[in-house]
Order: C-alpha cells, then sequence, then structure tokens
RNA sequence: GCCCCUGUAGCUCAGUGGACAGAGCACCGGUCUUCUAAACCGUUGGUCGCAGGUUCGAGUCCUGCCAGGGGCGCCA
C-alpha cells in the first residue's frame, strides 16, 4: 500500500523542479518539507506548507503555493488541490480511490500497510535483559513491552528482526542469591540460621527453598551455595519466561555475558583498546581534583585499569578493571555491543532504564576507541514507571506499597492477575517511554470506557458480530458494489490510510507509542459510524448492505493488524 | 558535581516549526422493537509553569528561572 505523503512529497519536489527549469522560480536546492494531516477537516485530507520555500525562492509562498499547484499534473488518488493562505496546498483524496482501499486491504490482511524501508535489512532489538535474581518488575514490564513493540513495528516496516536478552549470571549479585537459597533451605529445614540483610529477602526464595525440601527432603543439606546458585538461576528464569509469555513476549535468543569472560573477548577488548592507546593504570583518573583524590585516597583503592573516555567527550575517565582485579561491567558491555555490531546488523535497538545513560555512551565510546563506528545503535531509554492508586482521603495518587500484604505487588505476574494481558500491554505502551509513567491499577481494571483497551477491542468486536450474523444470514460481499459506501465510510478510510505514517514515524523516532495513540484515534471514528451505518437491518437494501459489510471487512483487518502490532488479542466477542 | 524526565481544560494525557491548541474521563442532559449500549449524541471547560530570544510563523527550537519526579560518579 503506498504511502501517499511520501508520493506527494517526491511529487511536489518534481513540480519545484520543472518550475526553476521554467524560469518561474530560481535554482536552489529543494528541501524536504514533510506533507501531513492537516488539523482540520476543511483542510483537506493532505497539507503542504510551502511557506518553507518563501525564503529560497524569495517570493511569497502563497505564489509559490500556485506555482506547485499548477505543476503538479494529474494525480489520481487526488479529487482536489487547493491553495490556502498564507501559502498551504490542501489535497483531497478521491473517493473511487478511497473505496478501491477497501479491497486493497482485504486482500492484503495481515500485511496492510507493510512497509518496504526495513526490506533486506536486519534489525535486532534488545530488550528486558533482566539478571535472572528475581521476577519480572513493573520497571522490566515497561522495557518488556516496548521493546516487544518496537520489534514488532519493526518487522512491519520490513525488517527481518531478532529479539535479543542480554543477561549476567556471573558476577556477585548471583553469588549472593545462590546463598540467600541455601539459607531459605536451612531455615526450612529447621536450623537456626539468619539471612543477613544484605541477602536476597524476597519471599518467593521461601517458596523455592520449601518446594526444594518436599522434593529433595534433606539431600541438598551439605551442598555449597553454588548449587543453590545453579538451581535459583534456572527457576528464576523459567519464571521470567513464564512471565513474558503471559503477555505474548518471547525472545529468539538469550545471550550470556558470562560467555564473553569465558572466551577471552573481554580481554581482547582491552588489549585493542590499550593499543590504541586509550588505557592507562593509575590509582584515580587522571583529570581527578583534590577532593577526589583525597576520597579515593581515604578508600585505599590500589591502582585500576581506566578507560581515557574524555578523548570522546567523556565528562571523566571511567574504570574498566577494578583494582581488585575484576572488571567492571563496562568491559563485557562493550565487547559484547562489538560482537552486535560483527553480526551485521543494520539496526541495533537497545531498550535501556535511564539508569544505563552514562553507560549507554561510555560503551558508544569504547567502540569507538577501537575504531567502530556505532551508528547501527540506537537506544530507548525507559524511564521510571510506578504502580499508583486514588487515595481519596489524600486528594492525590499514591504509590502502590512494594509488600508482600495482599493486594500490594511490584511484579510482572501480580500485574497480569489484577488486570490482564492486553491492559498490561496497552497502558504500558501507551505513553512516551521517555517519560515517567503512572501506572493507575484501578483505571486499568475498569472494563468502562475510561479504558482504551476495551474501546479498541470493542470496534473489532463488533466487526466479528457482524460476521456471524452475515454468515448466519447466507450474506455474501466478495461481489460488492463499493460504490454505494457512504461518505462516513469514507471518513473512516481516509483516516485508516495514515496508519502507514504512523508506522514510518514509530520505528525511525522510536516512539512505539503513537501507534497506541493512532489506534484509539481509529476506534473514536469507528464507533459513532457502527452505530450509524447498519448492515443487517431490514431498512437497508441488500446490495448497499452487502457494499457495507465489505467495509466492515477491511475496518476488522485493520483493527486486527493494530491489536497485533501492540502484541494485544483481537477476541471476537467480549 | 553532572545528567534525564515532567509542567497544556477540574483529572489522565495527545499535539512531526505551520492554519482557529485537541481527545478521553469527570459534570449535566439525552439515545437500545434493528449486527452486543464495554457504544453513541449534545452542553460546559485554556495565562500551553514564568521571562527573554531565534523565526515570515513557537505549546513545539535556544537561554535563564520556578516547581515536581528520577538517575549517575571502582555494585550490576
Amino acid at each position: 500500500m503506498k504511502q501517499l505523503n511520501k508520493e506527494l512529497e517526491q511529487q511536489i519536489s518534481l513540480a519545484l523542479r520543472r518550475a526553476q527549469q521554467a524560469g518561474h522560480l530560481p535554482d536552489f536546492e529543494i528541501p524536504v518539507i514533510p506533507v501531513l494531516p492537516p488539523k482540520r477537516d476543511d483542510q483537506g485530507d493532505l497539507a503542504y506548507p510551502a511557506m518553507g520555500l518563501a525564503k529560497l525562492a524569495r517570493k511569497n509562498p502563497l505564489e509559490i503555493a500556485n506555482l506547485i499547484a499548477a505543476e503538479l499534473g494529474g494525480l489520481a488518488f487526488l479529487e482536489r488541490v487547493e491553495v490556502a493562505p498564507p501559502g498551504f496546498i490542501n489535497f483531497s483524496l478521491c473517493d473511487d480511490y478511497l473505496r478501491a482501499q477497501v479491497g486493497q486491504i482485504i486482500r492484503e490482511g495481515e500485511r496492510c500497510f507493510q512497509l518496504d524501508i526495513g526490506v533486506g535489512k536486519r534489525a535486532q532489538v534488545e530488550f528486558v535483559s533482566a539478571n535472572p535474581s528475581g521476577p519480572i518488575t513493573i520497571g522490566h514490564t515497561r522495557n518488556a513491552v516496548v521493546g516487544d513493540a518496537m520489534a514488532r513495528l519493526l518487522e512491519a516496516a520490513g525488517y527481518d528482526v531478532q529479539r535479543e536478552y542480554y543477561y549476567n549470571n556471573a558476577g556477585n549479585q548471583m553469588i549472593v542469591l545462590g546463598k540467600s537459597l541455601m539459607l531459605r533451605y536451612l531455615q526450612q529445614l529447621g536450623e537456626d540460621v539468619t539471612l543477613p540483610a544484605d541477602h536476597y529477602q524476597g519471599a518467593y526464595l521461601i517458596e523455592i527453598a520449601a518446594e526444594l525440601v518436599k522434593q529433595r527432603g534433606e539431600a541438598l543439606k551439605d551442598e555449597n551455595w553454588e548449587t543453590f546458585k545453579g538451581i535459583v538461576e534456572s527457576r528464576m528464569f523459567d519464571w521470567i519466561r513464564r512471565s513474558l509469555a503471559a503477555i505474548d513476549i518471547t525472545h529468539d535468543r538469550f545471550y550470556n555475558e558470562t560467555s564473553l569472560f569465558e572466551s577471552g573477548a573481554i580481554w581482547r577488548v582491552l588489549d585493542e583498546m590499550r593499543a590504541n592507546d586509550h588505557i592507562y593504570e593509575a590509582a584515580h583518573w587522571e583529570g581527578a581534583d583534590e577532593a577526589e583524590i583525597a576520597d579515593v585516597t581515604s578508600k585505599g583503592y590500589q591502582p585500576a585499569t581506566w578507560f581515557r573516555s574524555t578523548t570522546f567527550g567523556d565528562e571523566k575517565d571511567r574504570v574498566m578493571v577494578k583494582s581488585d582485579g575484576a572488571p567492571t561491567y563496562t568491559l563485557p558491555d562493550i565487547a559484547y555491543h562489538r560482537d552486535k555490531l560483527g553480526r551485521g546488523f543494520d539496526l541495533a535497538i537497545n531498550v535501556l532504564g535511564t539508569d544505563h545513560f552514562s553507560q549507554a555512551q561510555v560503551v558508544q565510546y569504547g567502540l569507538q576507541a577501537m575504531g567502530l563506528d556505532p551508528a547501527p545503535i540506537r537506544v530507548i531509554f525507559i524511564q521510571m514507571v510506578r504502580a499508583v492508586r486514588w487515595n481519596d482521603e489524600l486528594g492525590e495518587y499514591e504509590a502502590v506499597k512494594q509488600s508482600k500484604r495482599a493486594g500490594d505487588f511490584d511484579s510482572l505476574d501480580d500485574l497480569v492477575e489484577m488486570t490482564s494481558p492486553d491492559a498490561v500491554r496497552y497502558h504500558m505502551l501507551a505513553r512516551s517511554p521517555n517519560s515517567q509513567l503512572d501506572f493507575d491499577v484501578d483505571q486499568v481494571v475498569k472494563q468502562t470506557n475510561d479504558n482504551p483497551v476495551y474501546y479498541i477491542q470493542n470496534a473489532y468486536v463488533r466487526c466479528a458480530g457482524i460476521f456471524r450474523e452475515a454468515d448466519e444470514r447466507g450474506l455474501v460481499d466478495d461481489d460488492a458494489d463499493l460504490s454505494l459506501l457512504g461518505s462516513d465510510e469514507l471518513r473512516f478510510i481516509r483516516k485508516v490510510m495514515e496508519l502507514g505514517n504512523v508506522i514510518e514515524q514509530a520505528v525511525t523516532n522510536g516512539e512505539p507509542q503513537k501507534i497506541a495513540f493512532f489506534a484509539h484515534e481509529l476506534a473514536a471514528v469507528f464507533h459513532p459510524i457502527y452505530d450509524k451505518v447498519r448492515v443487517l437491518h431490514s431498512e437497508v437494501p441488500p446490495d448497499v448492505a452487502k457494499a457495507r459489510l465489505r467495509f466492515y471487512r477491511a475496518a476488522g483487518v485493520v483493527f486486527h493488524r493494530l491489536l497485533r502490532l501492540m502484541g494485544m488479542t483481537a477476541p471476537e466477542r467480549m
């Protein structure tokens, strides 16, 4: 399906070129000014502001707009081209073209509005990437929803997409986790041991320990923490996969940070950076001021291995290998991204919490230090998300406490249990990733028109209801005469025609929330039409009923497509 | 010390440098003998935080300020 705004941008460029060649306009490089849907209905379906050319052309914008309009020539999909002050060109799509799209959408089905901008290209989305030390939290959930939606949108844009999960099962945290489970297990056996405050306090470890006692009895009594680490890691990953699967999210590949240690990749990275003279050994970084040096001295640090990241614009140099000889997480992170670049993705999107902001920057500097171009890597930062509830007494929203008490929660599982997978997906998506999100749990649970989840799904349900009834009555629409469609139906198709552009914008700007807003807008155009434009009504003539049924088939295809792009279900009934 | 986010209607939020700033909710009043009313129709509602600047044009870009939230600096 063509993207009409792109087509018009091209045609306008050609028209401008012709006007220049004819001497109506001076010679200048033609800028790309986007053709967009205007704000008001009486301004056509798409508009081009020629005001942006006034300075270049040294002419008044209205005149330029007229020149372009004159040079445009007949475009089959246009009904009208109007010039409006102060210099807009307003384009109106012609009805026959819109009617033809009904058939086109039905023919293309799930691939309708599939773009070609990513065809032949490979993209990767790395998301979630939580270490297997506990359940998927609300924060991880937002990351998961945004990452998976991006992956789906990239697929819709034509990319071949891989979903990857990067995790670390080495490191101190996992050791502490293993020890924590060991202690919980011993407690279950009745031993008098206490869990230190810096160990994992989560109730889930008690549950796993209790299960272990049930399954294995005292058999693990003399095992060391490593055994328990192995057990807890595999349990945690089973849990994580199950939680994500419940909201229809799966990864193609799990990439283990530890493998970068085992293969020696991290040391090769360090060597390369050192060979390029970006590495040095020192007790403090080269630009440290007196206060910093005093601080480091008081901590008694031995010399560490530093990356001179300030060369690339960093505010300070970064430790690669700590004074105790262990690498910081930055070094394997750089090695991982080098490996990623080496796998030849045209686009590699990282979905990261904002606490990784500096980290992501240092990784890019690290890649540059090895002479690599980090351009294919793009980061989508996820701001904090809180679960909140309205507190009537205080008259304000209040964060839901992250305790184990009934009704409070802090995991994806609890969130799904309290609401639904579809509600979680929609509400986690429908906000700019880079804005903080308050997830109002009471609002999300509501099955009323407060809730866009049901508003959008109901549009699909209503289509499905018509199809069921039409089937029963034996109404066939294959041979429908689409010229019988009225202005209401065409208004819906006009709105639908924006979808390609919405997908493109979501993909190129890393703004998956756009699809959620569009779905809601489209449903808002749909519902009044559903009320008004009946199919199976005694007063509707049979040929009109056929045409309308055909129209609702197209609408159903589009809503199904939208819901799947958001990872939501398209129920036949509600 | 440095960085990020937010501030638009009573509330939750849209708004790609363009035309008269928009939805939903809430409030009030209507609509089911016709494909499910989780819907529809109508009314009300604005100092786009403040002040400068850039621009033919600023809610949008720049600078400064005010208010709120969050993060980072040999843990990952």
